[in-house]
DNA sequence: GTGTTGACAATCA
DNA sequence: CTGATTGCCAACA
C-alpha cells in the first residue's frame, strides 16, 4: 500500500498546515508542540512538512523550542514579527530569538 | 535490512 | 548562555 502511506503522510502535512494556519498573528509554535498538539509524529515530521509544504502557510509562525528563527530566513521572520507585533528578543549580535514565555500559544481552546 | 541525515528537543557539563 | 550528547521519527541511499 505504498498509495495509501503516501495518502497518510499528505494527510499529516495537511492537518500540520491546518494547525500552522489557525496561529493567529503575534503568536508561535514549537515544531514539538505541533507534534504534540496533533498527538503523533514528532518534531521533526513537522519540520519536514514545513519544509516541503510550509511555503503555502505562515512559516515564520512556526519555530523552534529554545525561540531561535529558521536558517537562512531570519531576515524574513523578523520581517513579518514586527510587523505583527510578536514579543521578540535581541542577544546584542543581532541574533534575533522570539520569546517563547510570551509569543507560545497555547492552540484555539486555552 | 542497515546506516546516515534532518526547518527538533531535552538534558548535562 | 554555549556547546556537546542522546533520544525520536521518518525519509533516503
Amino acid at each position: 500500500m505504498t498509495a495509501a502511506r503516501r495518502a497518510e503522510a499528505t494527510e499529516f502535512a495537511d492537518r500540520v498546515l491546518d494547525v500552522v494556519d489557525t496561529i493567529p498573528p503575534g503568536r508561535v509554535l514549537s515544531y514539538g508542540d505541533i507534534a504534540e498538539y496533533l498527538g503523533q509524529g514528532g518534531p521533526r515530521q513537522v519540520g519536514r512538512v514545513m519544509a516541503l509544504w510550509g511555503g503555502g502557510v505562515a512559516w515564520w509562525r512556526v519555530i523552534h523550542a529554545d525561540g531561535s528563527l529558521l536558517a537562512g530566513h531570519e531576515r524574513e521572520a523578523l520581517a513579518r514579527y514586527q510587523r505583527e507585533g510578536t514579543p521578540l528578543r535581541a542577544a546584542g549580535d543581532g541574533q534575533f530569538r522570539v520569546d517563547m514565555r510570551r509569543a507560545r500559544w497555547a492552540g484555539p481552546v486555552s
